[in-house]
RNA sequence: GGGGGUGCGCCGGAGUUGGAGAGCCGGGCCAGACUGUAAAUCUGGUGACUCUGUCUGAAUAGGUUCGAAUCCUAUCACCCCCA
């Protein structure tokens, strides 16, 4: 089973920090989880995830594996974890996100979502079921329902019709995954996600109908969609409050450093975004100072290094000069260094996090943060 | 030394066979975007100015013409061939 022990709570926030103990180890929150889409997380080897980064847990994606290698190999390989040499815990996700990400080539029934791959083009049908299955097959500690994250804006309508639908298919979900056992010998566990698009009242019977499966974890999905970020605190807080204190709470797909620790305030425990290691590929970089674009001009003769206080050595060796001559000589280099630094930054901050939660002064010091991690050098 | 050819914007290419160019495609450069990854991607800008517009502009200087990047002359630069 999923272990989730509460050890510190904040005194001006709804903050708490703990642990959270799966098949492969136990997880400290709040916790920012890197995206390894394809069984990696671009440009970072797992030696440098566990040792320098020092990620605890990492995601996979189960429509992008499901697709290359496939199922087949997977089985073969043991599951993921043998597959990658990753022996921590793992993360997937069922594919709802791709029916929003990929809502042109999907098409969407009460039985399931069709996907037209966008590999080759062909045609894949999804059910709740085969959703669990391939995660099944996958291997991943946690694995999620499949649901359907709705755009924003939504009409509605649609976002209620669109809830209840993720509504049954968690039932279909639920019973399929404790009908069907672990391929690999260990615990897997499955998480349900709250949707609703940005209605309250939509949000707070999503949460309540999710939170009556009593499974051992609740997600938050279907925000940090396009929304503005004060509807998309708003609607955690709302969710939140209404989800179960005692069960760790997995906002999904959030965020920037600033919206981490606004939603740990408001009691998150769990957080993923492509944004550290997409935004390290282009060249935005968060530091200490501030946020920088590595590739601007004004870093040209800049020998200092890239984050001179910063928590990461790869980051304290190499000049910004000399990384911004690699990204735009678009060296893979380049994006190895950003991307380390990027993910270091977003582990030491929720890092920080944990401890001024147990200091009792997080409230105090995020508010500070806060401002820190949004200037613009 | 003789003959032939080619010259435009940061670079390369296309194109202009006397009739509307601050104009096309790449690249570079300068910015911006990116939130459960169709993303080492995408978008915009890249002559000047007093900037909803105006001016200058086809190697340089002249000339022919109603009109010249296009034709003529000279000069300069580069390329090719002959000696």
């Amino acid at each position: 089973m999923l272990t989730f022990n509460i050890e510190h709570k904040d005194v001006g926030s709804k903050a708490r920090a703990g642990t959270i103990t799966t098949a492969h180890g136990t997880i400290q929150t709040p916790i920012f989880m890197p995206v390894g889409t394809l069984g990696t997380v671009k440009g970072v080897q797992q030696r440098d995830l566990e040792e320098v980064i020092k990620a605890q847990i990492i995601l996979g994606n189960t429509y992008h594996l499901y697709l290359r290698p496939g199922t087949e190999i997977l089985e073969k390989a043991g599951g993921l974890h043998r597959f990658n040499g990753w022996d921590k815990p793992i993360l997937t996700d069922s594919g709802g996100y791709q029916v929003y990400s990929l809502s042109h080539r999907r098409k969407i029934t009460e039985e399931g979502v069709t996907f037209q791959s966008h590999i080759d083009g062909s045609k894949h049908f999804f059910t709740p079921e085969k959703a669990i299955d391939i995660q099944r097959s996958i291997g991943g500690d946690i694995i999620m329902a499949f649901d359907e994250c709705t755009p924003y804006p939504c009409e509605y309508n649609y976002a209620k019709k669109s809830m209840g639908l993720t509504h049954r298919w968690l039932k279909r979900c639920c019973e399929h995954f404790d009908k069907e056992p672990s391929l690999y010998g260990y615990y897997q566990t499955l998480f349900p996600i709250v949707q609703g698009s940005t209605y309250k009242d939509l949000r707070i019977a999503s949460a309540e109908t999710i939170a009556s499966f009593e499974r051992e974890a609740n997600a938050i999905g279907g925000l940090s969609v396009g929304e503005p970020a004060e509807e998309m605190y708003e609607m955690t807080d709302i969710v939140c409050n209404v989800l179960p204190k005692d069960k760790p709470r997995y906002l999904m797909g959030v965020g920037t450093p600033a919206n981490i620790l606004e939603c740990i305030a408001l009691g998150i425990d769990m957080f993923d975004c492509v944004l550290p290691t997409r935004n390290a590929r282009h060249g935005l970089l968060y530091t200490q100072e501030g946020i920088i674009n590595i590739k601007n001009a004004k870093w040209k003769e800049d020998f200092s290094p890239i984050d001179p206080n910063g928590p990461c050595e790869t980051s304290r060796f190499y000049s910004k000069a000399y990384l911004r001559h690699l990204m735009h000589c678009k060296e893979l280099l380049g994006a190895q260094i950003a991307s380390l630094h990027n993910l270091s930054f977003y582990l030491w901050l929720v890092g920080e996090a944990r401890k001024h939660i147990a200091a009792g002064d997080f409230a105090s010091w995020k508010d500070a943060m806060v401002k820190k991690v949004q200037t613009r050098l």
